[in-house]
DNA sequence: GTCTATATAATGATAGAC
DNA sequence: GTCTATCATTATATAGAC
């Protein structure tokens, strides 16, 4: 049998696609072992920390995903904020699988995963909602109001992917992003 | 040291307190058993299929939970909607510790719990759901229009739950409750 | 950098005394 | 019905050949 040969980026990718789906507990290096290709001992060499190690570099892939593709476009201030927020959605489907795919926030802050992951998690939170909060208030919102909007937001993103895990109900999460979308930029008063 | 004495009920709460909080894999046997003071064999003596018959008695026990405490005096038709609803969060505000305790729903749907299991849980949530659409059809609200706030109402449940254990910033689950009870009774129009 | 082989600890589960 | 003691399996992790 021929070696294994994998980029570290591609390796990455993987390992978070499995850990999103079975959890910090639920990632055995077994497991990651089988679906990468790699024998275990070769995860080890990459990640000499072991799965803390690898949860960490997942987490941090994660980040700067979250910041290049979702981040980012929501801060360009040329753009119109329906625009910007529309945008945002469509990569957030996509990420999220439809809805079929959970998130990385709610399966690793539920786990025992160490201090300094949850701190990243928490960093990443606090990202997307300042950037949030930042186009609710280029759409004329008070400062009060928009983080208001961007907080429900982030609550609808999170509970829309639990219910339809739940329900196994796949227009759930679509819908929801629909919905959330007139939620934001609808007029103070309703 | 004596021997532990502890009845069936008072045990199984304390085994929801524990899977609630550690998840599927994340709660061991060796945790149940420091926990709740009874031996590893004295759990498996009370639960002889092991950790599934435990968790399934969890699950029962909160199915029985919901059902009496939540879903019940959410059909009580002599009592007015929206009063239904203001007692319904003060118990599930409660029931969530303020938002410091995860929603069982949440945390099993995620580990590789049995099917059967998934069903169980698949079933708790279609109950909270159809009461809760029942109550707004009791408000007035078309059915659809009835089905989009209950499943309204659930997403904000589980993404409020989500959100603040990431943020642990604690006013965020019960300030989402007192928006969503609003939105929930809120005219048809938007 | 990947592999085979192995060490060490934790896990789910059982046998049998009291 | 609870306990001590133990088992078989799986988990994380390491040593060393190629």
């Amino acid at each position: 049998m021929a070696l294994q040969t994998i980029t570290q980026d591609a390796l990455v990718e993987s390992l978070f696609e499995i850990i999103r789906c079975h959890g910090y507990e639920g990632t055995t290096i077994a497991l990651l072992s089988d679906i990468t290709g790699l024998k275990k001992s070769s995860l080890y060499h990459r990640f000499p920390a072991g799965k803390d190690d690898m949860v960490k570099a997942v987490v941090l892939y994660v980040s700067a995903q979250l910041q290049q593709l979702i981040i980012a476009p929501l801060l360009e201030r040329q753009v119109a904020p329906e625009e910007r927020f529309s945008k945002m959605l469509v990569t957030v489907k996509a990420f999220y699988g439809g809805g079929n795919k959970n998130c990385l926030l709610n399966v690793l802050s539920l786990g025992e995963a160490k201090d300094d992951i949850k701190t990243l998690l928490k960093q990443d939170y606090a990202a997307w909602f300042a950037a949030l909060s930042a186009l609710a208030q280029d759409a004329v919102l008070t400062q009060t109001e928009a983080e208001v909007r961007a907080e429900q937001f982030l609550i609808a993103v999170q509970g829309a992917l639990v219910v339809q895990r739940l329900t196994e109900n796949p227009p759930t999460f679509d819908n929801c992003m629909a919905y959330a979308q007139k939620q934001f930029f609808k007029s103070s008063d309703g």
